[in-house]
DNA sequence: CATGAATGAGCATTCATTCAT
DNA sequence: AATGAATGAATGCTCATTCAT
């Protein structure tokens, strides 16, 4: 007989399956499109099922973007090698960064489309997970910038504003990326990101006087 | 009897009427919720009276993005005083940029939350008005940046690179004046960007080692 | 062109006609089990149409029970010759009631079959209307022996008890008539209803005591 | 090792636990909106418990229907003192019939509600447990007049046809005790249900002319 | 025997779209 | 040209019932 304990974990699991799967269908058809049939497809289950574990369609949506926003915070919890550069180690994240976008490149794909496509379409209660997700990676990478930046490495910036900048520069680029087609993985990216990250179109100054 | 000609500026009219109508519909509603009687509703017309201007819903949704999109691109043709810096031209775009931005918050708005929201929902077919019409923006943007800046003032960049970051850093923007709740106007973000774009987080040189 | 006014009456129409139809439906699959469809296809429509006419199923349940209402009730506005006895006018309008019984027989033995099949199951708003309705049945009646009958004629009990055993009784024979399959009319019952509501078992008196 | 008897004794006892939990949840929720869950909760089991026990949801509720029915039933099996008149008796059984309607009157307000609610709403085929158990109710209650009364103290009038009086008038008083929310119990119902049964509106005679 | 899990069969409701007037 | 009315096609969700453990 399993005990309670063990059951929690598996009904854990499957309700990671099923977000995953979700992730799948919400991907392939949209957001809106997406039926929990085609959820329950992706996941080897039959519709009724799914009530199984979530209490509505509503439901897995948030848990889906509160799961992959999850992931994405986790990226800034891993340890980094001790005696790195700011610059080296915002490089490192955002190489992390990219990576897990290319990894998720579908779901953003999905972003880009359907959002795009729509441009708009503020659904009906789906905002308030989204929103609140939007929210936790800014402030992570708000976090972030402030645990691994002394205030000269950003300039006087606002750290928050700087979290802004740097998602949106990372939506551009991914589209960019997408757009072009191209072999290259989304992670060479992160170069291009630091660059303009820390100087701008000005690019890194010529002359040696950035001593220190 | 009217003319064939003043006939077609009439429809051309109506289906304008009805792009805005749409604007405010699916804004208010979502793009995805707003049914064709929102629309209708905010329109003046019923349901039913719409398909006399447009094919389907979809043609609405897709004139409607072309529709502010080009309504964007005009923004880069308006003449411009000469004798300006690249940096004052950069500026002074900037600004007419987050001008319209402001002016259109809804839609944004809309955007951030439904699209942001769900994170993803491509509808089935109707990306492809999205997409072509991002890439109206990309383009006409990097066009701008072509014809209004030396090589030099781009640091060697790909003007279709600084255009993808550029919109996506608008976007970030965007996103934190609306979370900030403050009653600045978005148009003074514009000096933000700005800086950001020509020097990134290590700002404008304080010495004045950058004579040449 | 219809006026606004004939089309209101065109609306009105086809709302008693889809009522009609339910009483059908209903009558015959059941309050519960009867589904839009089915009213639909008994009114001739489909069942999106319905809602053109109705917001919901619980409207339409609401709607047909108050219709049903309304019926009973008109039966005590239909004029009565002058000059008849309390008694005389009682069993006029006993045979009223047991005729228009008779009339919706089926509604009645859905009734019978479901609530006493049932013999209990209160859903969920619907007993809202019903509630009120039957009030108003007892109300009506009520109001009818207060108009109708001298106190001396109720033997001094108050009118609304009397109401409420008449309607009873009602029930009670009706239940008879159907469960004896017999060819009588329900209406023959109106005797058997007025005497016990006279005099109970004891009967008319046989002496001519009962002068004036 | 329990004999098989001994098992099936504790069967029956969990079958009328069962109903006894149905009672309880058919009269909260509703006969066709309570759920098999929600009985079982009320037992004590899960759902698919219920079916070691019973076919069907449709069997726990004729099984429900003949419970109550036996229930009532015994009343009348119930001895009574001896030389008592008929109306002493009539008196004495309608007290304790008021008295069980009284202790089960969630039952019956379910189906005042419910059932006058809808008004209607048979089932599929379930009303057959009803019609039968009605039945039973009203042979009972005719065989007792026939048992009890002499044909003079009815009046002449078919005893059969007084049962379906009797159980109307009982369902019509029922109705105003549960609507005028009096503080009075059931059963003080009985003197009038008792008076009106034997004299109607007419009361009991105040002269003696009733000699003979 | 008890049950967690799974499911098939339905059902009310919505909505883009058509068409006669 | 405008629209009231009608509808086909979906969709999220519920629930009685089954079955392996």
């Amino acid at each position: 007989m399993k005990t309670g304990e063990r059951r929690e974990r598996e009904i854990a699991h499957t309700r990671i399956d099923i977000l995953e799967a979700a992730i799948v269908a919400f991907t392939r058809t949209g957001l809106h499109s997406a039926t929990m049939q085609d959820i329950a497809r992706e996941a080897g289950y039959t519709a009724a099922s799914l009530y199984t574990y979530f209490k509505s369609k509503q439901e897995i949506v948030d848990a889906m973007i509160t799961h992959l926003t999850d992931e994405y915070i986790q990226l800034y919890d891993e340890p980094t090698p001790n005696g790195l550069t700011f610059r080296q180690r915002f490089e490192l994240v955002s190489h992390r960064n990219l990576e897990l976008v290319d990894k998720r490149r579908n779901v953003f794909d999905g972003f880009l489309n359907e959002q795009a496509g729509s441009t708009l379409c503020p659904a009906s209660g789906s905002n308030q997970a989204f929103h609140s997700n939007f929210g936790r990676r800014i402030q992570r990478l708000t976090k972030w910038l402030r645990d691994n930046a002394a205030p000269s490495d950003l300039g006087g910036n606002d750290p928050e504003t700087l979290a802004h900048l740097l998602i949106g520069m990372g939506f551009g680029l991914f589209h960019q990326w997408r757009a072009s087609n191209s072999q290259v993985s989304f992670v060479d990216y992160a170069a291009i990101l630091t660059d303009f990250f820390f100087y701008g179109v000005s690019g890194k100054p010529k002359t040696g006087a950035r001593k220190k």
